[in-house]
DNA sequence: CAGATGACAGATTTCAATATCTGTCATCTG
DNA sequence: CAGATGACAGATATTGAAATCTGTCATCTG
């Protein structure tokens, strides 16, 4: 179990994603950490200062993920800005959906993360609508948006991520898997796109 | 502390949201309620078949009283569609935000009860999403609104109500006191309501 | 001497015994 | 006899003692 591998911050964020997958938040301690990676949980000490950190650097991790796909197609060029945009939204529905129903048990422990760390999620959020500031800037530069007052790029592309709130917040993971949720993403999507038209 | 006055519904549910404020969702129970009222806890169950059902004719209380203020915005004939329409929203925004802001120590009860009785949650949406579709149709028919296919007015109303989620649904009611929310809450309708615009 | 260890104090969790509650119903009472 | 009662069985919650965990640090080791 212990390999002679040097101990760095990476193993140590594995092994515990590891720990978490089997035990579940409640139950995943430092010191089952520490086991799986055979060392002494003060080791473990060494790189994260608290338990608190270490499951923060989880799940910062585990949300970078995503952001670093969408930050490929918020920045491609070779899409109008309104159909990046579509295009965009899409991609967080379908990322999160699939987090939330290929491991519906792996995805509550993760909701209990984002529950405790707060400046985390609240960062990843920054993170999320920076690139829709990036796509709205573009389209307002290109005539495909208008703005008017005293909206700027930064306040709707703040609307259009509150607007979209129900398709990409975990907590209504849940109504993701019934039936009619494509449908009402879409009429969202195109509610909103309409309302940026010029 | 027993009334003569014979015993109803109306007098337990009283009873109950008495009850509730005082102890609380987890330490309230059926027992407190009949001793509130100065009777055996055998004839509460009188009235209500369990406990659950009891919890939710409150919390069907509760939503109601807010359901039947909108209704009057709603169906009033002295505004334009947009108009009602923003006036409604704003209308839902600050009433749930009174609710919150007011007495947090009950809101949070109540916050409780909501997530214990998904039906009668659902049906408070249906209500609000239908007095919804009055302002909509109302608006195509005189011309403000459009819809462009595969839209109607219900799918159009469903759409409004998701994208102002963030400020009607209970669980972001800690993001109802910060600061910028009036503003992020206006960007948010303004982007609906020209979205609808014909 | 950089990095790992494990003993330790205080905080938190677990577990099992005990108490309370929910929902029913035979019985009572005005 | 309509409506209230309270004893009761099974389910749920509370409690406090024991076990485990978190975070620190003096000590050890390659």
């Amino acid at each position: 179990m212990a390999t002679t591998e040097t101990l760095t911050a990476e193993r140590i964020l594995e092994a515990t994603e590891e720990v978490l997958r089997r035990h579940g938040p409640a139950k995943a301690t430092v010191v089952d950490v520490a086991r799986a990676l055979g060392v002494s949980h003060g080791s473990v000490y060494r790189h994260f200062r608290t338990k608190v950190a270490l499951r923060e650097a989880v799940t910062k991790r585990w949300l970078d993920r995503t952001t670093r796909t969408l930050k490929e197609i918020a920045q491609a060029s070779d899409e109008t800005p309104p159909q990046a945009l579509a295009h965009w939204l899409g991609a967080l529905f379908t990322a999160k959906r699939h987090k939330a129903g290929d491991d519906p048990q792996l995805f509550a422990t993760y909701e209990v993360l984002l529950g405790e760390s707060s400046a985390v999620v609240e960062e990843h959020i920054a993170d999320l609508v920076d690139q829709l500031v990036f796509i709205v800037k573009k389209g307002m530069r290109e005539g495909d948006f208008t703005a008017v007052e005293p909206s700027t790029a930064a306040s709707t592309a703040r609307a259009v991520f509150d607007a979209t709130n129900r398709f990409h917040d975990p907590s209504y993971a849940r109504e993701w898997e019934q039936p009619g949720i494509e449908a009402e993403f879409n009429a969202v999507v195109d509610l909103v796109l309409r309302g940026l038209r010029a």
